[in-house]
DNA sequence: CATGCCCCCTGCACGC
DNA sequence: TGCGTGCAGGGGGCAT
């Protein structure tokens, strides 16, 4: 599910909870996830301090005072749950899930898929579910946390000034592979995924079967494709962060009030339906590319 | 190095 | 109702 956006709605809602807070406990329900927990996971959590909370492309990073960074990822079907410890000291039913930027009423219980459960000092209980579990979480010193192996490859946060058509550009310069490809790989762009792709291109009007060399002039530099692109997909993603990122699964208990940017999509999940650009009304197409379905309009997108 | 394919895992929608 | 098939927001690993 989660892509940048998802992520970072997802830590803006876990931040007031676990900035400042110490971890009294923690409850680590199994062996792994995608990969196998840290050594000693338990144990390098339980009374550390989280001193801050941030998002890196997909992955959420918890500093902690011991030195050492939480990394987290949530794969495909991460989900974190808020609930209060005790919810009468908070004065309210005091429970809330973090979906992608929802917050919806959750159990205080245990429930198939809750793979570790952190007791803070905020009176909170975070859990943190993953039916598919191709999330993971590793433990990596602060000082190598830019380096290391999860992070260590990403390339430009595209909500960052360094994003820019003559980044692209470069990293474009010369590759063969389709343009859909080349903005999934997290080397070049860190924290879009297969939605926000198909999103973005569409906006720029260009088409994800386009080389990505042709964002890069012969003599390099950024072509006026690029300049789009760059525009487009940061607006998609200020956007869909705005809108508290997207759902694509019905929960019994929303708050309509966030994670609504789903009911933006202008290709993905859209088959078949009406291009909404102007003037075009020309049917949206799904293909496969690199073995995930690709939405785009293949008349208004070149 | 770049590219393309398979795989990890569970749940769900759909067709018969 | 039950069952098989395909597909899902990610990305690591391996062969070519």
């Amino acid at each position: 599910m989660p892509e940048l956006p998802e992520v970072e709605t997802v830590r803006n809602g876990l931040a007031p909870a676990m900035e400042n807070a110490q971890i009294l406990r923690v409850e680590q329900r199994r062996p792994d996830l995608r990969f196998p927990f840290p050594s000693r996971f338990v144990e390098r959590l339980q009374g550390r301090r989280i001193l801050r909370l941030e998002r890196r492309a997909k992955f959420l990073a918890a500093h902690l005072d011991s030195g050492e960074v939480l990394i987290m990822h949530l794969g495909m079907s991460g989900r974190f749950t808020v609930s209060s410890v005790e919810p009468a000291k908070l004065g309210a039913p005091g429970v809330v899930k973090i979906v992608p930027g929802q917050f919806v009423h959750a159990s205080n219980r245990i429930t198939a898929h809750d793979h570790v459960v952190f007791e803070l000092s905020s009176g909170v209980s975070i859990k943190f579910n993953d039916p598919r579990r191709f999330g993971y979480m590793d433990l990596v010193p602060l000082a190598e946390l830019a380096t290391c192996k999860h992070l260590g490859a990403l390339g430009v946060e595209p909500l960052s000034a360094e994003f820019r058509g003559d980044y692209l550009a470069t990293k474009a310069f010369g590759r063969k592979t389709d343009l859909k490809a080349f903005l999934l790989d997290q080397r070049v762009v860190a924290g879009l995924g297969n939605i926000y792709v198909c999103e973005a291109l569409h906006r720029a009007r260009l088409s994800p079967k386009l080389k990505a060399g042709s964002l890069a002039t012969k003599a390099g530099g950024p072509t006026q494709r690029a300049e789009r692109l760059v525009v487009a997909i940061r607006e998609v993603l200020l956007n869909a962060i705005a809108a508290g990122g997207s759902t694509l699964r019905d929960y019994a208990q929303v708050d309509g009030a966030l994670g609504y940017f789903q009911h933006s999509f202008r290709v993905y999940g859209r088959e078949g339906d009406p291009c909404v650009a102007d003037n075009c009304g020309h049917p949206i197409r799904r293909i496969v590319q690199s073995g995930r379905s690709t939405f785009y309009c293949s008349s208004c997108q070149r």
